[in-house]
RNA sequence: GCCCAGAUAGCUCAGUAGGUAGAGCAGUGGACUGAAAAUCCACGUGUCGCUGGUUCGAUUCCGGCUCUGGGCA
């Protein structure tokens, strides 16, 4: 028998739940925890004002890891932010220390805790030749090809979801075997972790009233770091643009925008991106559900924890 | 005061050669295996401004009124 999976907890949830908030009290209640960001744009080095980044303040309490990885420019995927995430979570707990992951990037979680699918690099030139392809012959073609080679997959997927339906069409003509083939096989594998998954989901006008907050005292300091950015030479098309709010401050920055009703627009857009982390996370097993609107949760979250790694014992 | 143009879904608008109407956005629900703060799917009854007239039938045509833009005084 080899060791016993690797212990490590978990508070996710929609944009401005408190996650990190909570996170830092547990560790100032006692429990020897060690931060992991899993959200996918606190990633990127410069952008701060508009992913709600942890300040100084918060990181000098206590260690949060994996933040700052990367430029604008360059891109981080689930499966990079694994690979990073696995080996930091040995040394944390290593040092007696539990990982506790934090953030709202539900793909990210996922492929931690019950992997990917172990599909090899995507030849670059076939990525692009499908883009080519798919702004030439349109959704319909690539989508029927896609029903050729992956009739499963297909069924399930929209022609108009170019995305998923280039991925899918990469993986089928770059490995030969179908995504969802690939999917299948990759079911039955043991859990890597032993984590206690903490779903923070509070009451809806609650959570629409702080993002609408946030986003008015966001919209400035945000304005200012995107126009910092492009003066740096990001390109509004990159990787780490696509953050809530980026593109639209540089359409504004550029004039192409209204500046008046920027803060508006930026907490529209946090309210959507809130409903489908909500929908993500409503599907998810957790351990525990906690309404943080309504009442203070961090005995019972701490109290849970404690029980689930002791009877776990 | 006169002239012109509008008034239709929460918002911006389309439309009905007269048979009670539909897009985008918003909203609600959902999907999700290396772009995931991404990408996508489903869901549309509203005194068609008010009021008379013509008509078998008016949101649609005609008159009056109200309101909102714009112009002329």
């Amino acid at each position: 028998m080899l060791a016993p999976p690797l212990r490590i907890a978990a508070i996710v949830g929609p944009t401005a739940a408190g996650k990190s908030a909570l996170a830092l009290r547990l560790h100032a209640a006692g429990l020897p925890v060690e931060l992991v960001n899993c959200d996918a744009l606190q990633v990127y080095r410069g952008l701060d004002a508009g992913t709600a980044k942890p300040d100084a303040t918060e990181r000098a309490q206590v260690p949060i890891h994996l933040l700052d990885l990367v430029e604008a420019h360059e891109a981080m995927t689930a499966g990079r932010w694994a690979d990073l995430a696995r080996p930091l979570l040995a040394d944390i707990a290593g040092r007696g220390h539990l990982p506790l992951l934090v953030g709202g990037t539900g793909l990210y979680v996922r492929a931690l805790l019950r992997g990917l699918a172990p599909i090899p690099p995507v030849d670059s030139q076939l990525r692009a030749d499908l883009e080519q392809r798919y702004r030439g012959a349109g959704a319909l073609a690539l989508h029927a090809e896609l029903a050729a080679l992956d009739p499963e997959y297909a069924a399930q997927t929209p022609a108009a979801n170019r995305q998923r339906v280039l991925r899918a069409l990469e993986v089928a003509l770059g490995t030969g075997k179908a995504f969802s083939q690939w999917h299948r096989e990759h079911q039955a594998q043991p859990p890597a972790y032993d984590c206690f998954l903490a779903v923070l989901q509070p009451q809806r006008a609650w959570l629409m009233e702080r993002i609408d907050r946030r986003a008015a005292a966001m919209a400035e300091p945000l304005l200012a770091e995107v126009a910092q950015l492009l003066a740096t030479g990001v390109d509004a098309t990159a990787p780490g643009m696509q953050a809530l709010g980026y593109r639209d401050a540089a359409l504004v920055a550029t004039g192409q925008a209204d500046a008046a009703g920027f803060a508006q627009r930026l907490a529209l857009a946090h309210r959507q991106y809130a409903k489908r982390q909500q929908t993500w996370f409503a599907a998810e097993s957790a351990d525990l559900r906690l309404d943080n609107a309504q009442e203070d949760p961090l005995a019972a979250l701490r109290q849970a924890v404690e029980l689930h790694f002791t009877t776990a014992l």
